[in-house]
DNA sequence: TACAAGTATAGAGTATAGTCTATACTTTAA
DNA sequence: TTAAAGTATAGACTATACTCTATACTTGTA
């Protein structure tokens, strides 16, 4: 598919998509048969692959720690031990996360005890 | 205390204590009785504010976002029942990311099968 | 008392992650 | 066939959250 169809799939602008891109995210291949033009097409498990970036990127990961994680995820040269751990690592790293929202999450409990206690 | 004690005090440096100032996240008052200088004396209580700030901005709430809440939650002019809401709110907010947190965190249990099946 | 270190303010510079504009070329629908 | 819409590339611009520099004044220590 080309890119503005992609776009629309994923609900990523155009403009992003092609940002993420040149970041290093994925890579669209132009078709070597059409000499007209070089229109990229975008595979369709591209699809799934962005739908991660977004998630990771929502929940506080950086482009760089999700180009690391995806270049770890479909690097062929790396053993499946190598990418394995690469992921776990991920899921450690969001566990911690998970204690520090539970843990905001607490001091807002807290603070509305407070507030009904009129300390503040 | 005065502002680079505060810094040492909370892990933050002068720099960034300065600008949460400006940005309003909290204040300084000059102490009236010293006329040689205007430094700015910080409270003890806001030790705790700053690491809530910390906090805050490590699970990905925005300055913009903190400064609300903080608002909300020491204005006096507010009624109990509407600062009891605002936090309410913040607790919905991470509650809801808690569950991306799980979703990103299951999306990689996944790909560590795929991995191990081979599947990519 | 000199001078290093601390304080205040203003403004410049940086990194991240877009977002937009300009330009040139290609495709598609009326 | 021509005008609108899509594609590619490059580069400028923006917002957020710092981070650093410059300047001027004050305080504390040798």
């Amino acid at each position: 598919m080309l890119i503005s169809e992609l776009a629309k799939r994923v609900g990523v602008s155009v403009h992003t998509l092609r940002y993420y891109e040149n970041y290093g995210l994925f890579k669209g291949e132009a078709d070597k048969t059409v000499k007209t033009n070089n229109y990229k097409q975008y595979d369709e498990s591209l699809i799934e692959k962005i739908q991660l970036i977004k998630e990771a990127k929502e929940i506080g990961f950086t482009l760089s720690e999700i180009k690391d994680l995806l270049e770890d995820w479909f690097n062929n040269q790396l053993s499946v031990d190598k990418k394995v751990e690469a992921l776990k690592t991920k899921i450690i790293e969001i566990d911690s996360k998970i204690k520090q929202f539970k843990r905001v999450r607490k001091m807002l409990i807290e603070g509305i005890q407070d507030v009904k206690d009129g300390k503040c």
